[in-house]
DNA sequence: ATTAGGG
DNA sequence: CCCTAAT
C-alpha cells in the first residue's frame, strides 16, 4: 500500500501539481509560498513514484492531523494512482462524515428531488466548502456535459451483462421507464430521476434493502444483490464507479448540493470497492437521497450564461494557473474547452481558500482562485436556501448564521474573503469594518439631523457581502443588490451638494469614505436614479404619494433636495458652459447658497412644485 | 482613472 | 447594476 506523505509547499503549488505518472512529481518552489501553512499531499504509489494526493486524501490527513486517534486506514489508493486520477474516484471515505452529519442530506436531498431551488446551488457548495471539506472527487473527466443518462449508457455498455440470468431481476434489460415502474412499485412512488445507473442502484437498494449496491451489479435475487464482478477487480468497479459520478459531477457541476451528495455517494460506492467500510455507514442513509436529488437536477443543464460566466472567469481570472495545470497533462490530449467547476471555499487548516476545480484534459484540479470582489456578501441564495430548508441544514444554518450574522458582518468579511481582500483588496477590510460600524449608528443621526423619521428598508446595518460573478466579458457581473440606505442617500446627497455633481469621485473619497463598497459610478447611478425620481414624482401631489412603489421609498424631502440640486447644478453649469469645468469647480467650491440658489431656483421655476420645495428646505 | 450614458 | 465609450 502507499503511503500519504506530506509535502511542505504552497497552496497554489498543491494545485497546479496534479502530476501524472510519467512526469515526475515536482515539488513546487517554495518561493511563491503565500501561504507556507499549506501543505502539498503527496502518495507515494507502489513504484515510488509521487502521486498527488487527491482531494480526500488530503482531507483524510486533515482529519488524521486533527484528531491523531484516528487510524490512518483509508488513505491507500485502491488502485493506480493513475486510474485514480484519471478517473477522478478519489479512495477513502472518511472526512466527510461529519458534513454528511450536520448537513443532513437526508432531508435536504428529499426536499430536493422534486425541486430544487436554483439558489440553493451556490449555498449548498459554500456550505459543503465551508465545512471544511475538500473532498472533490467527482471533477468533469470527460468533456461534454452530457446527460447523465447517457454517460450511464456508456458505463452499462462497458459492464458484464446480466441480462441473461434467469428468474432474477435483472434490472439491466429494463428501459427507463421500465425501471421507473419498478422504482414505483419498490418504493411506492414517483420518481423523475432519468438516470438508468441511479434506477437501478436505487432499486436495487430498495429490493435487497441494502445499501451496499455496487454501481455494475443490478441484479436482485431472492432479495438480495447477485455480485459478479467483484473478481473483475475493484479496478473495474473503480472505473464504473468513477464514470458514474462523472456524469454527476459534469452534470451538476455548479449545485452545490450536488457537491455534498456527490461526495457522499463517491465515497459510497468506493467503499463497496474496499472491504466493506463501517466508517462510511452513515453516508449510505443519505447517499440514496442525495443521489436522488442529484439525479433529479440531472435533467437540467447548467444555464448558458452560468457556463460561460464559469469559463470566462476561468480564463481571465484564473488563466495563468490553468495553463500552469495543463502543462502537466502533456501527454493527454486537452480539451478544446476547459470546464470549471463552481468554486467553492475550503477550509484548510483554519484558512479559507477559494479553490475552483478545473478539469483540464481530463483531470480535475483544484485551482486556489481568489475572485476578484468588490463587495462580498453571501449569495442570497444561501439565505433563500435557509430559508426552503430550515431545520434539514444544520451546517448550512450554522454557516450562515456564522458568517452573515447581521452582527458578525465583519467577521464574515474576515473570514470567507480573508483571502480575497488580502490579494485583491487589501484596504476592503478595515474600511468595511468602519462601513459596518458607521452604518449602524448614522442612519440614525442623519436622520435626526434632517428631522426625518425613517426607518431604513434596506436594514444596511446587516452586511451585505456581495458575491461576485465572472462574466462572460471579462470583469465581474453583478453581486448581491446592495439596496441604498436612507443614510446613503442622503449622504451623496450632501456630497453632490458639496463638490458638485459629477465629482463622483472626490464624493466618494470624502464622503463615502466609509462605504467601501460604493463606487464613483455606484453613485453616479444613484444620483442619476436620484434625479429621474426627484422629477419624476408630481410635486403637485403633496401627500405621501412618494410611496408610489414601495420598492424605494426615498423620503419626499429627500428627493425635493435631489431636485433642488440638480436645478442648482443645471444652473451654474449651463451658463458657464464655454468655462466649462472650471466654472463648475469654482462654483462647487462649497455652495454655500446651495439654500439661497435652491430658493431662487423655485423662484425662477415657478412652478408649482418649486414651491413646495421651498418649504421643505 | 474618471465620467457620462445606455442597457 | 453592468458595460463601454470618451475623456
Amino acid at each position: 500500500m502507499e503511503k500519504v506523505v506530506e509535502v511542505e509547499g504552497s497552496d497554489e503549488g498543491k494545485f497546479e501539481e496534479t502530476g501524472l505518472e510519467t512526469s515526475n512529481f515536482v515539488l513546487s518552489s517554495p518561493k511563491n509560498v503565500t501561504d507556507p501553512v499549506v501543505y502539498k499531499l503527496v502518495r507515494v504509489d507502489g513504484n515510488g513514484r509521487l502521486v498527488p494526493a487527491t482531494d480526500d486524501e488530503l482531507m483524510e490527513v486533515e482529519g488524521l492531523l486533527e484528531n491523531e486517534k484516528r487510524e490512518t486506514h483509508i488513505v491507500a489508493d485502491t488502485g493506480q494512482a493513475l486510474g485514480c486520477i484519471s478517473n477522478e474516484v478519489s479512495p477513502s471515505g472518511m472526512p466527510q462524515l461529519e458534513s454528511s452529519e450536520e448537513a443532513d442530506p437526508e432531508k435536504l436531498s428529499a426536499y430536493l428531488e422534486e425541486t430544487v431551488p436554483s439558489g440553493a446551488k451556490s449555498s449548498s457548495d459554500d456550505h459543503v466548502t465551508q465545512s471544511g471539506r475538500v473532498g472533490e472527487c467527482l471533477k468533469p473527466l470527460d468533456g461534454p456535459l452530457e446527460g447523465g443518462s447517457s454517460t450511464s449508457t456508456g458505463f452499462i455498455s462497458s459492464k458484464p451483462d446480466f441480462s441473461k440470468l434467469k428468474g432474477e431481476i435483472c434490472l439491466d434489460n429494463l428501459s427507463i421507464k421500465e425501471l421507473h415502474e419498478v422504482f414505483k412499485a419498490t418504493f411506492g412512488r414517483d420518481t423523475t430521476v432519468k438516470d438508468k445507473l441511479w434506477l437501478k442502484r436505487r432499486i436495487a437498494m430498495g429490493l435487497t434493502n441494502s445499501c451496499d449496491v455496487s454501481t455494475t451489479t443490478f441484479v436482485i435475487k431472492d432479495n438480495k444483490l447477485v455480485k459478479k464482478d467483484n473478481e473483475d477487480g475493484f479496478n473495474n468497479v473503480n472505473l464504473g464507479a468513477g464514470k458514474e459520478h462523472l456524469a454527476v459531477a459534469v452534470e451538476y457541476n455548479e449545485d452545490l448540493l450536488n457537491n455534498l451528495s456527490s461526495q457522499i455517494d463517491e465515497h459510497q460506492t468506493t467503499s463497496e470497492v474496499r472491504l466493506g467500510n463501517d466508517v462510511v455507514e452513515n453516508n449510505f442513509a443519505s447517499e440514496d437521497l442525495a443521489a436522488d436529488q442529484r439525479a433529479a437536477k440531472r435533467v437540467r443543464k447548467p444555464t448558458k450564461r452560468y457556463i460561460e460566466e464559469l469559463s470566462e472567469a476561468e480564463s481571465k481570472e484564473y488563466g495563468g494557473r490553468s495553463i500552469a495545470s495543463t502543462k502537466n497533462i502533456g501527454f493527454r490530449p486537452l480539451p478544446s474547452k476547459a470546464h470549471t467547476r463552481p468554486a467553492r471555499n475550503v477550509s484548510l487548516e483554519g484558512r479559507t481558500v477559494i479553490t475552483r476545480l478545473d478539469s483540464l484534459g481530463g483531470f480535475g484540479i483544484q485551482v486556489p482562485c481568489v475572485y476578484r470582489i468588490r463587495r462580498s456578501r453571501p449569495r442570497k441564495n444561501v439565505t433563500a436556501l435557509l430559508k426552503f430548508h430550515p431545520s434539514g441544514m444544520g451546517m448550512t444554518a450554522t454557516f450562515i448564521k456564522k458568517g452573515f450574522d447581521v452582527h458578525g458582518s465583519q467577521m464574515d468579511n474576515g473570514s470567507m474573503n480573508k483571502v480575497l481582500e488580502a490579494k485583491s483588496t487589501p484596504e476592503q477590510a478595515p474600511e468595511q469594518f468602519v462601513a459596518e460600524s458607521k452604518k449602524e449608528t448614522t442612519p440614525t443621526d442623519m436622520g435626526q439631523n434632517m428631522g426625518l423619521k425613517y426607518v431604513d428598508p434596506s436594514g444596511d446595518t446587516s452586511d451585505d457581502n456581495v458575491v461576485t460573478v465572472p462574466t462572460a466579458k471579462g470583469g465581474i457581473r453583478r453581486k448581491h443588490h446592495r439596496a441604498w440606505t436612507l443614510s446613503e442617500v442622503m449622504k451623496l446627497v450632501e456630497g453632490v451638494s458639496k463638490y458638485g455633481a459629477g465629482r463622483w469621485s472626490e464624493i466618494k473619497r470624502l464622503a463615502f469614505a466609509s462605504y467601501s463598497y460604493r463606487t464613483s459610478v455606484d453613485l453616479k447611478d444613484k444620483w442619476r436614479n436620484l434625479l429621474k425620481a426627484s422629477f419624476a414624482q408630481t410635486p403637485t401631489e403633496k401627500g405621501g404619494n412618494s410611496r408610489k412603489h414601495p420598492s424605494m421609498p426615498i423620503p419626499a424631502p429627500i428627493l425635493l433636495r435631489v431636485r433642488e440640486l440638480a436645478e442648482m447644478q443645471a444652473q451654474a453649469s449651463l451658463p458657464n458652459l464655454s468655462t466649462g469645468k472650471l466654472s463648475a469647480c469654482g462654483g462647487r467650491s462649497e455652495w454655500p447658497f446651495k439654500y439661497k440658489l435652491g430658493t431662487c431656483e423655485l423662484t425662477c421655476s415657478a412652478d408649482c412644485q418649486s414651491s413646495r420645495f421651498q418649504m421643505l428646505w
